[in-house]
DNA sequence: AGTGAAAGAATGTGTAA
DNA sequence: TTACACATTCTTTCACT
């Protein structure tokens, strides 16, 4: 599962394509790309077979549902022990204003995205949904002025502009 | 943008399920929330227009495209001015390496969540594009070992209904 | 907000390279 | 095995109620 999947020039071309606009029809991809839409659903169930594709998601806008402020946490557990850090993580993940989880090296074991209503609603999180668990020795706030995404995710490598036309 | 968006029990049922699964039919929407699919199209459309959904993502597997490793780097621009972390944002946000940028507060500036092909390249990718950069006057990094999504996110408290801005 | 029809897209089959 | 054309089925979308 963790192996790395051939993938020739229409590949990268569809993904390129669909990461740009996950909605693109099979048509749409096959008229880019050029070949035909059947071969396009081929190759985009392929990708999803073989893992590559993991699945599409939907991108919402947080502060249109009531959540306009975002904030990095950076979370300490004591101890760092399996017996701790299971629930730990189960119960972050299921905390609706957790929006992404991150277990990391160095100093803070867990990185923390969340979205909250206002700073009143991110330290009432913090207080009672982090300091006040025993395992938490330490819970820095650091709060997100502005984010961006970046481009597609391609192969790296010496030709990472080989678009097939 | 940040227009006062208001949204009911309808809207909120389309949306949790939109998250579990973006690429469900307006037809098994329409089934699940108990409206017609035309009345799906129509809610889907307005929250579209509005804001609340900002579009569809395709989610990739970084391992699948030779990027197994993924790492957090946080980043001390000196000194802190508009006209340095501009072009810094734009040439952070060009690199194929990046998933994904945040300016935070703190004693680190920025966040990058970046994924790579192994140690070396992640070496590479400090040297060469980081710490060789004039502005940047720091750069600690945090292999990541694991990372989660989280639930859907929705409208904070009790009020099945609310508007935001 | 719902109904039904027309347009369009997804998907399976057969076939040739 | 891989790509393609075609046919069938299902979905989206729009005019009307």
């Amino acid at each position: 599962m963790a192996d790395s999947v051939v993938l020739d020039a229409i590949d990268l071309h569809i993904l390129r394509l669909l990461q740009n606009d996950a909605r693109s029809t099979y048509r749409e991809l096959a008229a880019d790309v050029g070949v035909a839409p059947s071969t396009c659903l081929d190759r985009v169930a392929r990708l999803r077979r073989t893992g590559v594709i993991l699945g599409h998601q939907l991108r919402l806008n947080p502060a249109k549902l009531g959540r306009g402020l975002e904030a990095l946490l950076l979370v300490q557990v004591r101890p760092h022990r399996r017996e701790l850090i299971g629930p730990f993580v189960d119960r972050i993940r299921a905390l609706p204003e957790s929006r992404a989880l991150f277990h990391l090296t160095g100093p803070d074991d867990y990185l923390v995205h969340v979205a909250v209503a206002d700073p009143a609603d991110l330290q009432r999180l913090v207080l009672d949904e982090f300091t006040s668990r025993r395992e938490v020795a330490r819970v820095e706030t650091r709060l997100i002025f502005q984010q961006w995404e970046c481009g597609p995710l391609l192969p790296p490598g010496p030709s990472p502009s080989l678009s097939a036309d």
